[in-house]
DNA sequence: TGGTTAGTTGACGTTCACGTAAACCGGCGT
DNA sequence: ACGCCGGTTTACGTGAACGTCAACTAACCA
């Protein structure tokens, strides 16, 4: 029955010259489907031996940042950004200016999230904390 | 002219006894129509007078929670999970095993996001003292 | 009494991030 | 020769989280 447990984690093959779709959707967790799709919006840009994807490593460390942005909430169009910043570093001096305040402010809004973050593990730890102080009174 | 810069924050009136959903809508700078839709999917329950809702400090507390639950990237779905957790406090024993064990995992994806935005910061900071570098390269 | 302001309920539209078929192709294993 | 496997494109469907009208009401104000 390969249908819902497809996709499964499979450990990387680092000594592998360049990764299929399928590779690296089952590496990462991902459909194929969706890696097409980030290639439709500019995020990834494989090569092709006729008509399939090739990926190299550089492809591969594209997508773990792909998928680690998503995880910290930031959307698709937000990761090509930052994406593109990075494919910048050999542009003109105003570029680079603009590229470095963009990365500033990506700063911010992570580290602003990271309080978020803290402020909300706190909370959870200070219920969880009461959930089991009740407890020990009942038991008592 | 107000039609982009409405919805601005403005200070909580913290005096106040409720607050109107434009009250809210202003300090949060959420559009009353996202209040109205947190209300369908039973993320808060403001009181009505008559017809209009009128949001107790308790409520106000509720979209606090839930606008940080947004912005670490939780869905909807999952922020009234939470606070359901938060409304069973009362529940029975095995009622309360469960939610300590939801807080608990809770907690632990947090914890995987905070490590997630620590790796995204360092690469960007990483990036921008590169390119700073490159610069004082040109400069010299 | 008429007009403005703040609120209400539908109902439909929209964007994002894919899912889900349908139809096709090239290689290779028997 | 045949079928399957892995991959491809095109296209329409979907759930989440609202936006955007339209039409209505209740409160106040000159």
């Amino acid at each position: 029955m390969p249908s819902i447990a497809a996709y499964a984690p499979i450990a990387p093959r680092l000594d592998r010259e360049h990764f299929s779709i399928s590779d690296l959707s089952a590496e990462f967790e991902v459909t194929p489907r969706a890696l097409r799709f980030y290639e439709d919006e500019g995020l990834i840009a494989p090569e092709r031996r006729g008509t399939q994807r090739i990926y190299s490593h550089r492809d591969r460390a594209r997508l773990a940042w792909i998928l680690r942005g998503k995880r910290v909430g930031f959307s698709l169009g937000e990761i090509r950004e930052m994406i593109d910043l990075y494919d910048l570093g050999d542009g003109r001096r105003v570029q680079r200016d603009v590229t470095i305040a963009r990365c500033r402010e990506r700063i911010a809004t992570l580290t602003a999230q990271k309080h978020d973050i803290d402020a909300a593990i706190e909370e959870l730890n200070d219920f969880v904390a009461l959930l089991e102080q009740t407890q020990a009174q009942k038991t008592r």
